[in-house]
DNA sequence: GCCGTTTTCGGCCCGACTGTTTTCAGTCG
C-alpha cells in the first residue's frame, strides 16, 4: 500500500495539463489530464493502490498511460515527463496562465520573446513598457494586465465562501425579486443551487413582466455595494459581503434552457451535450438544435431540456456528471432524501461540554423539530480546552438525561458521547463506563498528521471496539480552511461495513464531512449513513440540517440509507452494542 | 490522452466576449 493520496495524484495530473498546455499540446490532451485529476479526486478508493494492481484504469478518464504515471509517482516520488517539462517552464510563468485574460498562449509568448517567468517579472515589464511592441498586445493589454495582477495580490482574491454564507445573501434575494412586481419567476442557478461545499458567486435565472424594472430592482437592493451594469436583459452587482451577483433576465419560452444551462456543472453540461451530439441534438442555454429537422426547441422548464434528450429530470445536487445521465436515461435515478424524512439526531453539546444550551432546551429543540429521538454527546475526558468531561461528570450526566427523559413526552433522550479516538485507536472513557451509555460517536480530535496509514489503523481499530457506535467527522476538514488528513476511505467504509459501525455526515456547513463522494461509498457498501447537526446550541440544531442532507442528495442517498431517517422503534436495534445484546 | 449503439482511429460541447484584428485567435464560463 502507499502513503500517495489521491489529492496528491490529482495534483500531479493537473500540473502536468498546465505544463502540457504552456508545451502547446492539443486542448484534448490537456483536458483529458484535468478531467483525469477530477477522477483521482473524487475517487472514493486509494488510487495508487488501484494503478499498482493495474485497476486505475477502471476509474472514468485513466487510461493505461496515466495508469503508468501513477505507478512511476508512486515508485520514483514524480513523473519523468513533467520533470523534462518543469525544466523548460518555470512556475512562475504557470501562475502568469492563471491571470485573467492571460492564458497558455499568451504567456507563452511573453516568456519566449520577452523572458518573463513570474508574475514579478510580468509587473516589471509592463512599467517598463516593454510590451508595447509585441504583436497581439495592444494598448489595452498593459492596462488589464496591471489590473489583474493588482486583483492577484489583493487580499481574498478569488476566494470561495461556504454554502451558508452564500445562501443568506441568495435567499433574502431572490425572495426580494419574488416581491417584485416587475418579477414572474425567480430562480436560483449555479452552484448554489446544487448545495456544493462552497460557491464562488451567485446566479439568478428570471423572467419578467418589466425586465428594466427587475434589473432596476436589484440595484437597489440595500445589501448591493457596487453595481456593474444595469438593462433589459439583467445586472450585475456585486453585495456588501463581497458577493458577485449575476442576474440574467430571459424570455419566458428559453427559461427552461437557462436555468439548465446555468445550474451546470460544467462537466455535466458537457457530459449531457456530448450524448446529446449522438442523438443528432445540439444543446445551448437558448435551445437544442434537431439537425433533422433544422429546428430548435425552446423549453419554458427543465424537466422538457432533458426530456428532449430522453432522459428523466434530475435533480441539481445530482449534476456532477457521477453517472446520473446514465441513470436519466435507464429510469433509475434514485429517489433522493429529503429533511424532512429524518426522525432524529444523534450528535449534540450541551453545556456539560462547549454547548449553550442545557439537556432540557436541547431535548425541547428536538421536540419543535418533530424528532423522535436524541443522542446527547458531549466532548469525552481528553478533550481539553476546559471542554473535557470527566468520568464523574459523565456519570452525572447520564443521570441528567435520565431524569429529563423521564420529565419531557414524546422523545427518546440517549445517554451519549462523542468520545475521542486516541492515536492508538482506543477511546478515552473505560469500557465500564461506555456500556452504561446509550449511544457512542467517536471521533479524531487530536494528532491529526499521524500520515495515512497509522490514521486509517487507528479508525479501524476503533471501529472494532464493540461500544463504538459510528464515527463522527471522518476527515477532520475544514471546507477552505483545512485538509483532511489522509485515510484510505475504502478501507474505512469495508471496516465499517464489517463492523456495522455507523458513518455520520457531521451537517455542520464547515464540515460537511463525510463528504458527497465518500457518504456515496458508504452507502454503497451498505455502511449505514446518519446526517447529524453536531449541535452546539438550539439554534444551529434545525439550521445545519440542509447542509447535511444535502450532501447525503448529492451522494446519491435515499431515505433508507440513511439510519436516522428510521423510527426510534427501527433505529434502536441498529445500534452495535443493541445488536450485541441480541 | 481517452474512448467506442460511428470500437483501435478519428473524433473530442457550446457560445460570448475581448482586443486586435481586416476575418479571428485566445480566453472565459
Amino acid at each position: 500500500m502507499s502513503d500517495l493520496t489521491n489529492r496528491q495524484i490529482a495534483a500531479a495530473f493537473d500540473e502536468l495539463a498546465d505544463l502540457y498546455e504552456l508545451d502547446g499540446a492539443i486542448v484534448h490532451r490537456v483536458v483529458a489530464y484535468r478531467n483525469a485529476a477530477r477522477a483521482v479526486r473524487d475517487a472514493p478508493v486509494s488510487v495508487a493502490t488501484l494503478a499498482q494492481e493495474g485497476r486505475a484504469t477502471d476509474l472514468p478518464g485513466i487510461g493505461a498511460t496515466l495508469q503508468e504515471k501513477v505507478i512511476a509517482l508512486v515508485q520514483t516520488g514524480d513523473i519523468p515527463s513533467a520533470v523534462k517539462l518543469r525544466a523548460r517552464f518555470p512556475a512562475g510563468l504557470v501562475a502568469i496562465t492563471r491571470l485573467p485574460g492571460l492564458g497558455p498562449k499568451r504567456a507563452r509568448r511573453l516568456h519566449d520573446e520577452l523572458g518573463i517567468d513570474s508574475p514579478e517579472a510580468l509587473r516589471a515589464a509592463v512599467e517598463g513598457h516593454a510590451l508595447r511592441d509585441l504583436k497581439g498586445f495592444g494598448p489595452r493589454a498593459e492596462e488589464n494586465i496591471l489590473t489583474a495582477l493588482d486583483a492577484a495580490t489583493a487580499d481574498g482574491a478569488g476566494d470561495r465562501v461556504l454554502l451558508d454564507r452564500a445562501l443568506a445573501v441568495a435567499e433574502p434575494l431572490v425572495a426580494a425579486l419574488r416581491e417584485h412586481p416587475a418579477s414572474v419567476r425567480v430562480e436560483l442557478a449555479g452552484s448554489v443551487r446544487r448545495m456544493t461545499d462552497s460557491v464562488k458567486d451567485l446566479d439568478v435565472i428570471a423572467t419578467a413582466r418589466d425586465p428594466a424594472a427587475l434589473a432596476e430592482a436589484v440595484a437597489s437592493l440595500d445589501f448591493v455595494e457596487e453595481v456593474h451594469s444595469s438593462g433589459p436583459a439583467g445586472a450585475r452587482v456585486v453585495t456588501h459581503s463581497g458577493m458577485k451577483v449575476d442576474l440574467k433576465i430571459v424570455a419566458p419560452d428559453q427559461f427552461g434552457n437557462l436555468l439548465q444551462h446555468f445550474t451546470g456543472s460544467k462537466q455535466h453540461n458537457e457530459a449531457l451535450r456530448r450524448n446529446a451530439v449522438r442523438r443528432g441534438l445540439h444543446v445551448s442555454e437558448y435551445g437544442v438544435l434537431d439537425d433533422a429537422s433544422g429546428e430548435t426547441h425552446r423549453c419554458t422548464t427543465e424537466a422538457q431540456v432533458y426530456a428532449l434528450l430522453g432522459l428523466e429530470y434530475i435533480e441539481p445536487e445530482l449534476r456532477e456528471n457521477r453517472g446520473e445521465l446514465e441513470a436519466a436515461a435507464q429510469g433509475r435515478l434514485p429517489r433522493l432524501v429529503r429533511e424532512r424524512d429524518l426522525r432524529g439526531d444523534l450528535h449534540c453539546h450541551t453545556i456539560a461540554s462547549d454547548g449553550r444550551n442545557t439537556v432540557e432546551e436541547m431535548a425541547h429543540a428536538a421536540l419543535d423539530r418533530g424528532y423522535q429521538y436524541l443522542a446527547i454527546t458531549d466532548h469525552s475526558a481528553t478533550h481539553g480546552f476546559g471542554n473535557d468531561v470527566s468520568p464523574e461528570q459523565l456519570e452525572r450526566q447520564i443521570e441528567l438525561v435520565a431524569e429529563v427523559n423521564a420529565r419531557v413526552d414524546g422523545i427518546e433522550l440517549l445517554a451519549g458521547s462523542e468520545v475521542n479516538i486516541l492515536p492508538d485507536g482506543s477511546p478515552d472513557y473505560d469500557d465500564e463506563l461506555l456500556e452504561r451509555l446509550d449511544w457512542v460517536i467517536a471521533s479524531v480530535h487530536s494528532s491529526f498528521r499521524i500520515g495515512e496509514r497509522a490514521m486509517t489503523e487507528r479508525i479501524v481499530t476503533a471501529m472494532e471496539h464493540p461500544l463504538i457506535d459510528a464515527i463522527g467527522h471522518l476527515t477532520g476538514r475544514m471546507i477552505e480552511r483545512r485538509a483532511p488528513y489522509a485515510v484510505d476511505i475504502g478501507r474505512i467504509v469495508e471496516a465499517a461495513a464489517r463492523t456495522g459501525t455507523m458513518l455520520e455526515i457531521n451537517a455542520n456547513p464547515n464540515r460537511r464531512d463525510l463528504s458527497d463522494v465518500h457518504a456515496r461509498a458508504a452507502a454503497d457498501a451498505g455502511v449505514p449513513v446518519l446526517v447529524n447537526s453536531d449541535a452546539h446550541g438550539t439554534d444551529t440544531m434545525s439550521s445545519v440540517v440542509r447542509y447535511g442532507i444535502a450532501t447525503a442528495r448529492r451522494a446519491w442517498l435515499e431515505r433508507r440509507h440513511v439510519a436516522n431517517t428510521r423510527t426510534w422503534k427501527q433505529f434502536a436495534p441498529m445500534r452495535k452494542r443493541a445488536r450485541r445484546r441480541q
